[in-house]
RNA sequence: GGGCGAUUAGCUCAGUUGGCUAGAGCGCACGGAUCACACCCGUGAGGUCACAGGUUCGAGUCCUGUAUCGCCCA
């Protein structure tokens, strides 16, 4: 047969067709097995076939893909479809994350060039639009995934806030909150005081602002006196003199030498007239200080305001019975001062400064101070202070309550910890203690968990022993809401309840229960008490509790009647008393406030490995059935670095938590991050991303494929220098350059083309919306250069598939197979062996995430081996040798199978005619014919294929074309110029085991052996192991100088490498010391190259001897 | 401040228990429209493996320190 197959690989004609035939297949999706056919049985089964598993770090919605997580996802696939192929039960489980926080500022960024705002829009209808831009996005992703050739399945596509996924989140708050794992509290946030939320530490820049340090006198409440002296004030130094209103203590450190006469004694705050003690502690700077630079500044005493200052908190924390009033907050969520957000004490002096901007306040204060001869100095200060990225004013460290998971908790901090394989884990591991009402000392998944690199395991190892709680709450409309009603005693509408608050709790929950009941929501409220402010909370298991509680009023019943009054339309109770209990408890209700704020997004996202696979009850979604009995523990995530403490930990303890200590996955692959051309990551803010779209429109979804797994090293990240193409005329171009606000180096908004001058819009300029794509100036496609070799590689392989389908006449005779391997070419010999040789490597290397290996094997086989080496030897037999036939269709056949999971649409587009040229069928390797490749086995070769022998003189072979070709280079020998050898009787039985692949790879013309006794004239000398070889026929004169020279560089070659084997065997230390094998080797070594320098220099001699102008040979 | 990593050819990077004369791709130089491929073929030049010590018969590889850069945590 003849393949008609175009000249070049054309990867967008190949990927589309080649995706069309994968959507047909449907081969991506997964079934659990034995319960698809039995879902009332959810026991797991024995299955034959071992699951392999990934879920996918689920991508934010918040914009398109960058080759960030190309790679990421790339990697995947290759695991995929190489675990697929070797036959194990695949699932990779496809979705979306909703990104609360990022997700909601581009949406309100967009909404404000609108000339609106959420706030104008009301919360139902903002987060309709932010659902409008998820589904846009969601549909870009999938679509980015599958130009990518991703084999996910796709039938299980999910979101981290569809229906599915939403139950996993309200069954996990409320089984934390009922084991008491969730708890409610104060903390300080970054506040943006203009957009009113919660930032994450993440968004909050640092700037660099010159700014004033003010030097405070607080007058002591009582005498007090250093080393005889009374000390009648003490000085703080401050950059925030308007926090002082919030000031309850007054800091020092122990070993301050005045601190024994000051500690315990009282200042009286200026202004406010609050007595607020002084005390100690070691985090406060002494002004003598010399490795600390802020000394310079300090005046060893530290004004202490827990509401406004993150390291006032903390010491706050350390001594709360030291500072009885604890943290007084003075402002309010828009940064003016108030009193009415816990500021009880404000004095008459202070009462103007009530209602005044942050700024205003520390100016009329510093004012005061001032004028009251309390300001003692006032110096320059240069320092960083956290801005907003949103609306771009200075952070207020803010007071409010927020939601928290209890991850120090020993259910969740112990059981990720005790997760850990003990190989990878330092010092003495957690006993496996479970926490009561799990019983057995150990768990299936303790000390399963295994990372790659294993140095990575310290960072989940630290990050848990230095946890802190979580707070999950997010000032935000977009997210899962917390499933919490709130009962709050100052609303006026509520009962009063401070006698027995207990009993309130219990009368709220045993009529809640009833009321549960009656609806068929057994168990679906939770009463807690509060310990802070709200006294009431009822956590709600489902949707439908929810708006059970919200009808709560039409239902008397919440309290248990006797029976009931149908003329009077309503209860009858057993006596006044439970009356009053079924009255207070719906007046209760009534003041029920849900609490407005969503939880953090990775909430959801520790539950993605059990929430997508139908946790926690698989039954209202039927086709996870089985699901988690097979898949969870997963086989592996992939994910960078900077997600261990974020994501990593988190799902292993939720994980373990609800699953009765199952892991999420058993195998945690941390990859390498991309980065810009100046080391800078690749990130959507950043605006330094490169669509992986631009990547396959230039060079092919195989090619950027094939380089990032290559790029996949376990230690280095990645530098990928990225160029334009100008839209209007096609042209690369390396973009002009800026430095971005946030001092990136970034391509400039606009760029001009180099070539036809024409102007257009950077993808940084279109990402930060610097610069709007139009018609006369269009978005430039990136690309990049480093990509070329992956191209190049594709269309390799693709010419090499079609020269060798050219050369296979469509056999199914099996009597055309070489019978025997010992009776087939050395060539193939040689090539079978280096496939199996490959095949082991690559295994390995998947085996063990060196994906780089991998593909680096890949690439010497096709292209050194099989294509260098294999496909030219064989072109003057293969036509007429149906053996050979059979070895080359064999090869190709599993060299496309191998190279699948790294570059599938090019091994896909040519299969059937792969396959059409028969079937591939040799001893010892087994290759079953497959409609689809995708679908195919991974190939199964027999070691006794590997024929070292074979390996070994085909290596020498190698290395005496070699040596020919050098000296033709040398000499500039035309290639089409045949050449005659003369060669001693060891060479002369080398090139016959070689069957004229030296002839043909060197150019022979003829192969003779050489009369030592008369050399042919004019022949050019060559050494190969030691032995003296002649080259003739070379057209055109030989300059016996420039010969010479090459020969003296050789001699003092050899002689170099001579000299360094002596010396080492003149070591007597190596000699006795070394292993015996490695001396033995080097005898062998330093006498080849003594042989090699003995017939160099007899060839410079005889070249000297032969006098002046040496004329070619001439050819008879 | 603590932790992790990097520094190898002009550029981007390999180099897994220490062991042949340290490799690849790109770029560069020379030669080549040969009937798979110019996204190609053949040949060549190019490296005191950041620096300074140490361990060892032997160090790019292990240890200590220094410098520069990057990331994470505080």
């Amino acid at each position: 047969m003849t393949a008609q197959l175009p000249k070049s690989y054309s990867p967008a004609e190949s990927e589309a067709q080649v995706r069309e035939r994968w959507d047909n297949l449907g081969a991506y999706h997964a079934e659990p097995g034995p319960w698809q056919h039995r879902p009332e049985d959810l026991k797991p089964q024995a299955s034959s076939v071992n699951p392999f598993c990934i879920v996918i770090p689920p991508p934010n919605v918040t914009a398109a893909l960058h080759l960030g997580h190309a790679f990421n996802i790339t990697l995947q696939d290759v695991l995929i479809r190489y675990h697929r192929m070797c036959g194990f039960n695949t699932l990779w489980m496809p979705g979306t994350d909703h990104a609360g926080i990022a997700t909601q500022t581009v949406v309100e960024k967009r909404l404000l060039q609108q000339g609106t705002s959420r706030k104008s829009l009301g919360r139902e209808e903002f987060v309709a639009k932010v659902q409008a831009w998820k589904d846009q996005y969601e549909a870009t992703i999938i679509e980015q995934l599958k130009a990518m050739g991703c084999s996910c399945d796709w039938a299980r596509t999910r979101f981290t806030m569809d229906e599915m996924c939403a139950k996993a989140v309200r069954e996990a708050f409320f089984g934390l909150f009922k084991d008491g794992l969730i708890y409610r509290g104060k903390r300080l946030v970054n506040w943006d005081p203009v957009t009113q939320t919660a930032l994450a530490d993440d968004e909050v820049e640092m700037q660099e602002i010159d700014g004033h340090m003010w030097y405070l006198r607080y007058p002591l409440a009582e005498p007090a006196s250093v080393g005889g002296v009374a000390v009648e004030y003490v000085t703080v130094a401050t950059t925030r003199p308007e926090t002082m209103l919030g000031d309850t203590a007054v800091a020092m450190n122990p070993k301050d030498p005045r601190a024994p006469g000051m500690v315990g004694k009282n200042v009286k705050l200026p202004i406010v007239d609050r007595i607020v003690p002084i005390i100690t502690d070691e985090h406060v700077v002494m002004p003598d200080d010399r490795n600390n630079p802020m000394a310079e500044y300090a005046t060893g005493f530290l004004k202490v305001t827990p509401a406004h200052d993150p390291n006032d908190w903390e010491i706050w924390q350390r001594h709360q019975d030291e500072i009885p009033l604890g943290a007084v907050n003075v402002m309010a969520p828009d940064a003016t001062i108030s009193a009415e957000h816990g500021w009880t004490d404000v004095s008459d002096e202070a009462r103007p400064l009530v209602g005044l901007a942050r700024e205003e306040a520390r100016r009329r204060i510093v004012e005061w101070f001032k004028d009251h001869d309390l300001l003692e100095d006032v110096r320059n200060y240069r320092h960083s202070v956290g801005h907003s990225y949103r609306s771009h004013v200075p952070i207020e460290p803010y007071l409010s309550d927020q939601w928290y998971v209890k991850v120090t908790d020993d259910r969740l901090r112990g059981e990720a910890l005790r997760a850990m394989n003990p190989e990878q884990r330092e010092g003495t591991p957690p006993p496996h203690q479970r926490p009561p009402g799990k019983p057995g000392a150990k768990c299936e998944g303790d000390g399963e968990l295994t990372f790659f690199p294993a140095r990575y395991a310290r960072t989940f190892q630290a990050w848990h022993e230095n946890l802190r709680d979580w707070c999950i709450s997010r000032q935000l409309w977009w997210g899962h809401r917390i499933p919490v009603w709130r009962i709050d005693p100052d609303d006026p509408r509520s009962y009063s309840l401070a006698a027995h608050p207990e009993k309130y709790v219990a009368d709220l929950q045993s009529g809640l229960d009833v009321y549960a009941d009656l609806l068929g929501l057994h168990g679906a409220f939770l009463v807690r008490r509060d310990r802070d402010r709200f006294k009431f909370l009822i956590c709600t298991r489902s949707h439908e509790a929810d708006v059970a509680l919200v009808n709560a009023l039409k239902i008397a019943t919440v309290a248990q009647p006797v029976g009931y009054d149908r003329n009077a339309e309503r209860e009858l109770f057993r006596d006044t008393e439970s009356f009053e209990a079924a009255r207070n408890v719906k007046q209760l209700i009534l003041s029920a406030e849900k609490d407005p704020d969503v939880l953090d997004t990775w909430f959801s996202s520790a539950l993605w490995p059990i929430s997508t696979m139908g946790w926690p009850e698989p039954k209202e979604f039927p086709d996870t059935l089985g699901l988690l009995e097979t898949f969870n523990p997963s086989s592996v995530l992939c994910t960078g670095r900077d997600i261990i403490t974020l994501w990593v930990s988190r799902m292993v303890m939720f994980n373990r938590h609800f699953r009765d200590g199952t892991l999420p996955f058993r195998h945690v692959y941390i990859h390498p991050m991309i980065q810009d051309g100046h080391g800078q990551r690749m990130s959507k803010s950043l605006g330094n991303g490169v669509d992986p779209r631009d990547i396959i429109h230039s060079h092919g979804a195989d090619a950027m494929r094939f380089v990032l797994v290559q790029m996949a090293t376990s230690t280095q990240d990645v530098r990928l220098p990225v160029d334009l193409i100008c839209p209007h005329c096609g042209e690369t171009f390396h973009p002009d350059e800026i430095t971005s606000p946030a001092g990136y180096r970034v391509a400039a908004p606009q760029q001009e083309c180099p070539t036809c001058k024409k102007t257009m819009v950077s993808s940084y300029g279109a990402a930060c919306g610097f610069a709007t794509p139009s018609e006369q100036t269009p978005a430039a496609r990136n690309t990049s250069a480093k990509f070329d070799l992956g191209r190049n590689f594709a269309n390799k392989l693709w010419n090499a598939a079609r020269f060798a389908l050219s050369n296979l006449q469509a056999s199914d005779d099996a009597t055309k197979r070489p019978s025997d391997n010992a009776e087939s070419a050395l060539a193939d010999r040689w090539i079978i062996t280096r496939l199996h040789r490959t095949l082991h490597a690559a295994e390995k290397a998947v085996r063990q995430y060196q994906f780089n290996v991998y593909a680096e094997a890949m690439y010497d086989l096709v292209w050194r081996d099989f294509c260098d080496w294999y496909l030219e030897a064989i072109k003057p037999t293969i036509k007429e040798n149906p053996a050979q036939q059979q070895v080359l269709r064999t090869v190709l056949n599993a060299i496309l199978r191998m190279l699948h999971p790294i570059c599938p649409f090019v091994t896909e587009a040519l299969w059937p005619q792969v396959q059409a040229a028969g079937e591939a069928d040799l001893d010892n390797i087994k290759l079953p014919p497959s409609e689809q490749l995708a679908i195919a086995a991974w190939p199964k070769i027999d070691c006794r294929v590997d024929d070292k022998e074979a390996a070994a003189t085909f290596e020498r072979v190698q290395a005496l074309t070699d040596a020919i070709r050098t000296v033709r280079g040398e000499h500039n020998v035309q290639p089409r110029q045949r050449i005659r050898l003369h060669a001693t009787p060891r060479v002369m039985a080398l090139i016959k085991s070689g069957e004229g692949v030296v002839e043909t790879l060197a150019g022979l013309e003829s192969a003779s052996l050489l009369d030592p006794s008369a050399p042919p004239a004019g022949a050019i000398p060559l050494t190969f192991e030691g032995e003296q070889l002649r080259l003739g026929g070379l057209a055109g004169p030989v300059d016996p100088a420039a010969e010479r020279a090459r020969l003296a560089k050789l001699v003092q070659h050899k002689e170099q490498a001579a000299a360094g084997f002596r010396k080492r065997l003149d070591n007597d230390s190596y000699v006795n010391k070394a292993p015996a094998k490695l001396v033995d080797e080097t005898r062998t070594r330093l006498a080849e190259v003594e042989a090699d320098l003995a017939a160099a220099r007899r060839d410079l001699e005889v070249l000297q001897g032969a006098g002046a102008a040496t004329e070619a040979e001439h050819p008879s």
